[in-house]
RNA sequence: UCCCCGAUAGCUCAGUCGGCAGAGCAGAUGGCUGUUAACCAUCGUGUCGCAGGUUCGAGUCCUGCUCGGGGAGCCA
């Protein structure tokens, strides 16, 4: 098939062939668009390696089967390049010889225009060949990588927490549950509720909703960890912003408290920020034309900004004094609604912000308890337009005062006895957040809708593919 | 889960006051051109989301359901 002889179309255009192989190419890929003439022909090819396509001349057009190439055919054509006389692109291929590897009948769905998100997301197994969703699945693979390398090149080890767990992970949301009993006919104890004790781990299990609690136990022996990988909601939520499965990724560091915790989110997004703008210029340009054309303005503004930090209460004055008609009234002890996040940060403070010490009652029972017993050390980061971006917390490292806050929220203490221990033997101040990969992705592509920026989106009700 | 909006050709949509179902794009055929979301001509395309109801007559009005979108809550 030709696959070590033939060349990636990025490489082409970008420049990454020597004069001398001009002569001898050979690219393997799908047409987007044909267009024929009696005595030329021109071909435009994309094999996924770039946005854009090569295009391929077909001098004395009569020679070649054209007939039965359109939009989607798979082909191998070899020939060679030469600097192109039309204006819109500087190199394209002499076609010599042109195989057809796979046609693509009349009804391919995909058509050399725009279709509408929705459309696409219904035909899941063809919309990664569109320009928008090739750009959107290779800057996700990017940025991927981009979050290992920020990682890895400040000494944290990236970590696997497990996907099936058997805690039930406190207040992160509802567990999809997994089970090999029979659900039609469910061994019962004798109060009829169901015995797991026959269950496959021989206890009521479900797929993980956080990493952090088994973050925290590889952080307390090996200092500073990640995990990245899925997380799993069985959560009725039907927005833009939520999917059932997603992927997180939670640093946890520890020896580090919550304003050095702070200093490492403001670097970390703006890292991955600059990251986009200097090494991902194709799928920037890409987002800043056809999705949003403030992305790099937006994202060059935050990076030259410095993130603000107020607590929880100040928040609470300044949108008690705000000229604002909000929905939900604000008064201190009220977890602050999306509109309240939003004048914050878009009309206060007009950049990112960073919200600290909430109330305890609103907040996980991990969370580091203040001196003035009412507030935790936990943080929001907020940006304009999007709200939310991270929450993470400095955890509570003093054994006592986990414990009885534990039992103040009536917690089932044996199954957290490993969790206890972590503060019992050798505890050290630590903190962790997590940050929403696919949304991040949201937010620096300007993609509305968390179902456009994972390829194969599971939401309720919907699992298809 | 709650509130609002929508569903008509393969896609995007129009359809007035309840009176024979429409356009653009895509597709097919032919022509033309170093073209580039090519262009010109010709041609075809319907379970009007599903199930009921009102009516002489329903794409249009009413009810229920399904699916989709926007917002809220939950959160990442």
């Amino acid at each position: 098939m030709d696959y070590f002889k033939r060349k990636k179309i990025k490489d082409i255009l970008y420049n990454n062939i020597s004069r001398e192989e001009y002569q001898d190419i050979v690219v393997l890929g799908w047409v987007r668009t044909k267009r024929v003439s009696k005595n030329i022909a021109f071909i435009e090819l994309n094999d996924g390696s770039t946005l854009h396509n090569l295009q391929i001349v077909f001098l004395e057009s009569e020679k070649f089967p054209l007939d039965n190439i359109s939009t989607g055919t798979s082909l191998r054509v070899k020939g060679y390049l030469e600097e192109s006389e039309g204006r819109e692109q500087s190199l394209e291929l002499k076609a010599e010889e042109l195989t057809i590897i796979g046609d693509a009948p009349a009804d391919y769905l995909l058509q050399k225009k725009r279709h509408s998100f929705e459309f696409l997301r219904e035909i899941a197994h063809l919309r990664p060949r569109t320009n928008t969703f090739g750009v959107i699945n290779r800057f996700r693979s990017k940025l991927a990588n981009v979050i290992h390398s920020y990682f890895q090149s400040r000494g944290f080890y990236y970590i696997h927490s497990p996907i099936i767990t058997t805690s039930d992970a406190e207040g992160a949301g509802d567990l999809f549950q997994v089970t090999t009993l029979d659900l039609n006919n469910l061994p019962l104890s004798e109060d009829g509720s169901v015995d797991y004790s026959s269950d496959f781990f021989g206890v009521k299990a479900g797929l993980t909703v956080s990493g952090q609690l088994e973050a925290e136990v590889l952080a307390t022996a090996l200092g500073d960890v990640y995990t990245f990988g899925p997380t799993f909601r069985a959560e009725n939520s039907n927005t833009s912003r939520h999917a059932s499965e997603f992927w997180m990724v939670e640093p946890e560091m520890a020896f580090c408290e919550l304003d050095e915790m702070m200093d490492i989110i403001e670097d970390f997004l703006k890292y991955l920020f600059r990251y986009s703008l200097e090494e991902a210029k194709e799928e920037m340009a890409f987002f800043n034309k056809w999705i949003d054309n403030e992305r790099i303005k937006i994202l060059e503004d935050i990076i030259s900004a410095d993130f603000e930090r107020i607590t929880y209460t100040e928040a609470v004055k300044i949108l008690e004094k705000a000229d604002a008609e909000f929905e939900y009234p604000v008064k201190w002890g009220i977890d602050l609604q999306s509109e309240h996040e939003r004048y914050l940060t878009e009309k206060h403070f007009k950049k990112p912000i960073m919200v600290t010490d909430y109330p305890k009652e609103i907040k996980a029972f991990y969370m580091r308890l203040n001196d003035d017993d009412k507030t935790v050390r936990a943080v929001d980061c907020l940006v304009p337009k999007v709200g939310e971006i991270i929450g993470g917390s400095q955890r509570e490292e003093r054994h006592d005062i986990l414990l009885k806050r534990m039992k103040d929220m009536q917690m089932d203490i044996d199954n957290y006895q490993w969790f206890l221990d972590l503060r019992k033997y050798g505890t050290v101040p630590h903190s962790g957040f997590g940050l929403g990969f696919d949304r991040i992705l949201m937010y620096i592509s300007g993609m509305s809708n968390i179902r456009d920026v994972i390829p194969f989106p599971r939401t309720p009700g919907n699992a298809r593919f």
